[in-house]
DNA sequence: CGAGCGCTTGACCGGCGTCAACACCCGTGG
DNA sequence: CCACGGGTGTTGACGCCGGTCAAGCGCTCG
């Protein structure tokens, strides 16, 4: 079985009670006295573009948080054909199939560098039995990643190929700079939207050509939305 | 906003003590003295083909589990299209989201006759304050929607037509007779793998034709899996 | 500066959508 | 009892969208 860290990819052990992202996360509304329920250390974890956090039905033994950067949860069929089932970003939660079961039921690949918060089931077993606070979080990460996966077949993964292009556009924007999308690689937008890598491309290309986006950079990752409208409609 | 429901839907105030399919449902480890925590009536209701149990954005206070038939959770695009996002059957639990909204988010219709527990929200708040064993149980059904979501982003919604298709034909097998598949009408498996109809009954003829599966009725709803291989590696 | 990777673009073709005709099942009413 | 009509499934003809194969380009990093 794949090692779950090496040591290049360690960064420190996560201090949660002085988190700066910890509104948004699991422990949000716990105590002071909650925290010294903690007994197994929260590594803080990097990962590099394409490592892979954990395999298919790999051991499950742990939650994650994103800090900053963002996953794909991938499902790999037996033709060897990738299917990229969602994507997470910041601030959310993945690997929640740990809580029920002994394996994980995708992969989980970084996209971009991204840092990650690993918290051991222990953690989460024994707050859990010691302080009610955490069920009511827990559920909303599970109605979250619940809500995102009806999402994505719905919108990225539904009509013409032109439609899923704006699509993945509009859902892959920045949260704090609405107006930016930051799109990953052409092969990894097909994985999400069951089209060819050249699709994408030419799709890309139209939406560029007609100014409805402007490429702000040359690897064709970052632009800016000048016609939101047009996409909406497509 | 519709009516959650009319009289003709009434069947009468559910036993969940001594319930059938209690092992499968929700309230499964719950013991006799929580059973008189429930002060609200859980209804029975009964719904024919294509009648609606709740609309999208209408006030969410039930949660449901299915005692049989099935359930299509429908999304409806801006320009009219219909996107099933996933179809619920006997035991499956849906409306979870009534939990932490205060609106559905999807469209819930009968696929089938159905029955269905409907579950007041106040009857799973009593229970989850005075006994922790619910919990889990909630944590299962949250984890089965997820879980299903995935498989249908990355079975029913991946490939080919042809693909799609042998997939449908595979997931819609009946529990206890896996070799027998019950299907739905053309427009509807169509609306479930982003296909059109006319391509869903190509599909459809084409395996029939090549003897892999074979019809048990004369309206296309159910058929016999000859080949479970070839549908397989379609 | 050259190798390699990812993106783009073109030409071609096949799969799927579109439009339409027809078959079949069933319920209704003559 | 049969005639009729609507709803659903099937099948065909045709055209277009998106997949396939291939060439070329621009970055990036040795």
């Amino acid at each position: 079985m794949i090692p779950i860290h090496k040591d290049s990819q360690w960064q420190g052990i996560s201090d949660c009670k002085n988190c700066g992202i910890r509104e948004m996360a699991l422990f949000a509304d716990l105590q002071d006295e909650d925290f010294s329920l903690i007994h197994t250390p929260i590594d803080t974890l990097k990962f590099e573009a394409s490592e892979i956090v954990y395999s298919e039905n790999q051991h499950a033994g742990y939650l994650f948080t994103i800090r900053h950067g963002a996953i794909k949860l991938v499902r790999n069929a037996s033709d060897g054909r990738e299917r990229i089932v969602r994507v997470l970003r910041t601030s959310d939660v993945f690997g929640l199939e740990a809580l029920l079961k002994a394996q994980y039921e995708t992969e989980a690949i970084a996209l971009e560098t991204t840092e990650l918060c690993r918290i051991p089931l222990e953690v989460i077993h024994q707050l859990s039995q010691q302080t009610p606070r955490l069920h009511q979080r827990l559920m909303e990460r599970w109605h979250k990643a619940l809500k995102d996966a009806d999402d994505w077949i719905a919108s990225i993964n539904f009509g013409s190929a032109r439609q899923r292009v704006a699509q993945m556009i509009l859902k892959l924007r920045l949260t704090h700079t609405p107006d930016i999308t930051a799109l990953y690689s052409r092969q990894d937008m097909g994985a999400m939207s069951d089209l060819k890598l050249e699709t994408v491309s030419r799709e890309m290309s139209r939406w560029t050509q007609l100014g409805v986006i402007q490429p702000l950079d040359k690897k064709g990752r970052m632009y800016k939305i000048m016609d939101e409208e047009t996409l909406l409609n497509a």
